[in-house]
DNA sequence: GTAGGGTTAG
């Protein structure tokens, strides 16, 4: 057959011209679409406000259609159903469904049942989602993927939900819906976001079973997965990377740092030097992240040799270390007493454009307060206001512990003092330390003063602190009941 | 199309 197109403007013309039956300008396809056209903009333009008269949508909507003599269309019975959704009209959506599926004829798009189930899970009526997918058939409309997946977006939304999606899959399969990567992914990420990794694997397997190729970003989400998992004892990431590998699965940047942390995370900074070392055979070059998190895991292991080594393969590699990867750095100068180093990376890393920040200057305050050099610690805590870095209450418990630790008992109580008057603290184990340590010189009612303070400011002390008190109450005179009566009071308020 | 991911202490 020729197609009327495919023939030459001269013959199409001659055919209209002699045409044997003339075509009812009243009664063709085009006129149909036409009327609809017009009575779907007069639904559109008489609807009534949805707030105040939701139950006349539908009748406004027959009424418009059958003005100009058609039936209505898909199109109409959605734009009433929306108008319904956008002002949450519950009640007045059964009645559009009923008429959809009793009166009209036509084949009901699928679209419109993937959202209204969608709405319905926004508002947690998951029931309401579940019994329209159930009855999707029965509107002349055959159902896929998409009306499941929006049912598995709901449903993945809540433990309960999750736990009836197995008889939906079974549904679906009844109902002739074929399982999309897109449903799968839908599972795989409910399953990891609540920490079933081992589910979301058998999911995936499930998945490569039924024909779908490996996909690269549901084997990186379940690796971050696995990484993630709180209880990381016997996860086998290296095992699960190398079974992928073999499948085809090209690891990333984000995949090797995600396990690098893994590695670091369970302190072992050696196998995490080992993924740097994987990567790189592999073609990609770590980044400086990557590099501050190994370098981390070998000082923490104590390997600090392997930790000059890292730090300098990371300078060979042209990567420009950052205030983290110092950070790390001169906490392992620390670890090994080598705080003077340490304070000379500062002017290191201002000459570099890098400047120190709080973490930097803490670790070193710590250093120094380890050794009992208390005054370059006062220093260098002026020094890092001078420079404009702000102290936090982690600063002020170093300093606290540094001069508690010297058994400077006296500095300590004015530091403590200081501290109440001017930081912002709700519980602070280094207090209880200095009421602890002036029970046991005798000076109870030193204490005392700087607990009933404590409790002016509404900073709880600890168990240690209770215990000095009362162990040391028996001894002291001054103690009176109603001091303990004052103290345990505000007490009972406390968070 | 890109970003994401990393540091003290408790």
């Amino acid at each position: 057959m020729v197609r009327a197109s495919a023939l030459k403007p001269s013959s199409k013309f001659f055919m209209r011209k002699h045409r044997k039956w003339p075509v009812s300008p009243y009664n063709t396809r085009w006129h149909q679409i036409f009327n609809q056209n017009q009575a779907f903009q007069s639904l559109k333009k008489s609807s009534p406000p949805p707030e105040n008269q939701p139950h006349l949508l539908l009748p406004t909507l027959v009424y418009s259609f059958s003005t100009y003599n058609v039936d209505p269309t898909p199109e109409a019975y959605h734009f009433v159903l929306k108008t319904l959704t956008k002002t949450s009209q519950f009640d007045h959506i059964a009645p559009v469904l009923r008429r959809l599926e009793t009166v009209e004829k036509f084949d009901t798009p699928e679209h419109i049942f993937a959202h209204l189930i969608g709405f319905y899970g926004r508002w947690n009526r998951t029931q309401d989602a579940i019994d329209l997918f159930y009855r999707i058939l029965r509107f002349r409309c055959v159902p896929s993927a998409h009306s499941l997946n929006a049912l598995l977006y709901v449903l993945c939304g809540s433990c309960e939900g999750l736990k009836l999606v197995p008889e939906i899959l079974l549904r679906s399969h009844v109902m002739g819906i074929r399982l999309e990567e897109s449903s799968f992914r839908i599972l795989i990420d409910a399953l990891c976001a609540i920490g079933k990794v081992g589910y979301a694997i058998d999911i995936m397997n499930c998945m490569m079973n039924n024909g779908y190729g490996l996909n690269v970003k549901i084997c990186s989400l379940i690796l971050s997965s696995m990484c993630e998992q709180k209880d990381s004892e016997g996860v086998d990431v290296m095992g699960f990377l190398g079974e992928m590998q073999k499948l085809g699965f090209c690891p990333g940047m984000m995949d090797y740092s995600n396990v690098i942390r893994f590695m670091v995370k369970q302190g072992r900074g050696l196998d995490a030097l080992n993924v740097v070392i994987k990567m790189k055979g592999e073609g990609i070059k770590p980044d400086v992240i990557c590099y501050t998190m190994v370098l981390h895991g070998v000082i923490t292991e104590g390997d600090f040799k392997k930790a000059d080594q890292v730090f300098d393969e990371l300078l060979v590699l042209g990567l420009v270390p950052d205030v983290y990867t110092y950070n790390v750095y001169i906490n392992g100068l620390c670890k090994q007493n080598k705080v003077e180093s340490g304070l000379m990376m500062i002017s290191s890393m201002e000459e570099l454009g890098c400047k120190p920040n709080l973490i930097t200057y803490n670790i070193l305050l710590k250093a120094l307060c380890n050794n009992g050099e208390l005054r370059r610690a006062r220093e260098l805590m002026r020094e890092m206001t001078l420079n404009g870095v702000g102290v936090n209450l982690q600063t002020h418990r170093i300093m606290l512990d540094g001069l508690f630790g010297k058994g400077d008992i006296e500095e300590a109580c004015v530091f403590m003092e200081e501290m109440l008057d001017k930081v912002l603290v709700r519980f602070c184990s280094s207090f209880d330390e200095v009421i602890y340590g002036l029970c046991h010189r005798g000076l109870a009612c030193k204490a005392m003063e700087l607990l009933k303070k404590m409790i002016d400011k509404n900073v709880a002390p600890g168990a240690k602190a209770w215990e000095a008190l009362l162990l040391s109450s028996g001894s002291e005179p001054s103690l009176e009941e109603t001091t303990w009566t004052g103290l345990v009071e505000p007490m009972v308020a406390l968070p």
